[in-house]
RNA sequence: GCCCCCAUAGUCUAGCGGCCCAGGACGUCACCCUUUCAAGGUGAAGAUCACCGGUUCGAAUCCGGUUGGGGGUACCA
């Protein structure tokens, strides 16, 4: 990077719905560029959130919030934005309208653009011709030289209008990317965009360029499906007379199957993910890596990590293909490996607690339920690949009752019901006396009397292992006989030995 | 159709002219550990570096073309 010591970059959502992870990986790169790369290298960074509700008809209620809650959510912080304010508020575009309405008009005056009446039917018109034609579509610029009289005429019987940018007919246009270097566009193919709707709103390339200027944005870094406007904006800022920022987009983000991220291939928004029970520290490592790569070696990333390390330099120009595999394995690894117990404890609490199976009464400290989900929670650590399946595995050490299982399943492959029922029976005589709390002991106790039944160990253990569970897989044996204790222990042993009528 | 971007194993990537007949990770498979399931350990398969031409003593790395994939082509962002 040069010796910028001033970074402003912006994260611009708009507020049509829950976050998308293309999204949420363009702040994720712009905070750690901003917060990471620019105060490394001596300068100051800021990152400005800034809502760009421009669309009426798409406006989803409460989006905005729920983007805000879930970068919060997420691990990222900003400086600027509607929540905190800032000294080029306000930070949301509905609310600056009068600014784009005079740079419109600014334009206007310049001769750089015009008012369109078209109707929306001519534009659909012209475009369907130009198809038919075989000629690029777009608009034909039939309004970008009315006369003065022509206008002032439509304008006084109070016809409706877009103002529309005049862009050069010739020459070209370079925009240099700083992820993929300088890209030329011929001028005669660029549109002549609208700036500014029929109801006063702007558009998002006049709403974007004129914020990013009155913000004092430096570095636009935003999503590769801006690449075709780009050479556009940059004539807009000409067109104002502006400093055009340094530009990077950042590479798409495809599905397994190529083609955009669609629900169809499983979740796309940041919300699902975090409900899905994925950890915003294992989301964050995985996104990072999506388009950037320390070393090619370097896999696990913590966000400190991340702003230690990050340069934009190191983002990929080609798009990348989202692993929903990859994810789980980074969750997975997070779970099993990274968090403490008592940090997962907290995080599978809510899951555990929308599932039914605890209250917020079990997290008092010094309770003994809080030490049962603990040990719970210690047991399920590595078996766990995200926070959602913690009620399915850990029903039962949390609950009195067992729910039905299978009694099939206490049976091992070449194993006789019969003997299973006589084993059972003697574990049953052997509990009340048997002190579970000695790991060493119950193990010792239990091969002795797989012995003395003339069992293999794991045909007695699979059967305990079932009428103590419920189910056929579990932590090891006698930590989970300890966890579940002596009581409820009994009942459900008795529960399967009934199974044998 | 037109404009633009991209191109190393199924996937994410390292590589920025000789160290690479290509390294790491996910996934897959095998083995070890083992009371089950995981986790962990070890190992294997998997890429003629999309293709074709150049440049060079030498190319995955530079250049051109082709093909393929993707994006854009709205009074959506």
């Amino acid at each position: 990077m040069q010796s910028s010591t001033h970074v402003r970059v912006r994260f611009a959502p708009s507020p049509t719905g829950s976050l998308h992870v293309g999204g949420g990986r363009t702040v994720l790169f712009n905070y750690l560029f901003a917060y990471g790369q620019a105060r490394r290298e001596g300068g100051d960074g800021t990152l400005i959130l800034r809502i760009e509700d421009t669309d009426q008809t798409r406006l989803v209620e409460g989006a905005a919030q729920q983007i805000e809650d879930v970068l919060t959510w997420f691990g990222l912080t900003w400086d600027e934005g509607p929540d905190k304010g800032g000294p080029h508020g306000p930070y949301v575009q509905s609310q600056r309208l009068d600014k784009y309405q005079t740079a419109a008009q600014y334009l206007i005056d310049q001769g750089k653009a015009y008012r369109c009446f078209c109707s929306r039917e001519r534009l659909q018109e012209v475009r369907e011709a130009q198809q038919a034609k075989g000629l690029p579509p777009g608009y034909d610029r039939h309004c970008r030289n009315l006369s003065q009289a022509d206008i002032d005429a439509r304008l006084s019987e109070g016809a409706p209008f877009t103002v529309r940018f005049s862009m050069p007919r010739s020459g070209e246009t370079t925009v240099t990317d700083m992820i993929r270097g300088d890209m030329t566009f011929q001028n005669e193919h660029l549109e002549d965009l609208v700036l500014l709707k029929s109801d006063g709103y702007p558009t998002y390339h006049l709403g974007n360029v004129v914020d990013d200027h009155d913000m004092e944005i430096t570095h636009i870094m935003r999503g590769d499906e801006w690449i075709a406007t780009a050479p556009i904006h940059v004539n807009l800022y000409k067109a104002f007379g502006w400093d055009v920022p340094k530009i990077a987009h950042m590479p798409l983000i495809l599905a397994p199957g190529g083609g955009k991220l669609s629900k169809r291939h499983g979740s796309t928004a940041m919300e699902e993910f975090r409900i899905q029970g994925y950890l915003p520290e294992a989301l964050m490592n995985y996104l990072a890596l999506l388009g950037w790569s320390l070393d090619g070696t370097t896999e696990i990333f913590s966000k400190q990590d991340l702003l230690a390390h990050f340069t934009l330099e190191r983002v990929s120009p080609s798009p990348a293909t989202f692993d929903y595999a990859k994810l789980l394995w980074f969750n997975q690894h997070y779970i099993n490996h990274i968090l403490t117990v008592d940090d997962l404890v907290a995080r599978v609490a809510p899951f555990l607690i929308e599932a039914g199976l605890i209250d917020k009464t079990w997290l008092e400290t010094e309770s003994d339920r809080l030490a049962l989900l603990t040990e719970a929670t210690r047991l399920l650590k590595d078996r766990m690949r995200t926070l959602a399946e913690a009620p399915e595995l850990m029903g039962y050490f949390l609950q009195d009752e067992l729910p039905d299982y299978e009694a099939a399943l206490l049976i091992p492959k070449k194993t006789e019901p019969a003997q299973v029922k006589t084993a059972l029976d003697a574990v049953a005589g052997w509990l009340p006396g048997a002190d579970l709390d000695n790991l060493e002991q119950t193990e010792a106790d239990l091969r002795g009397l797989a012995e003395s039944l003339g069992l293999k160990a794991g045909q007695l253990f699979m059967p305990i292992r079932v009428a103590a569970t419920g189910r056929t897989e579990s932590p090891g044996l006698f930590e989970t006989l300890r966890a579940i204790g002596k009581d409820r222990l009994t009942r459900r042993l008795d529960t399967a030995r009934q199974t044998f009528g």
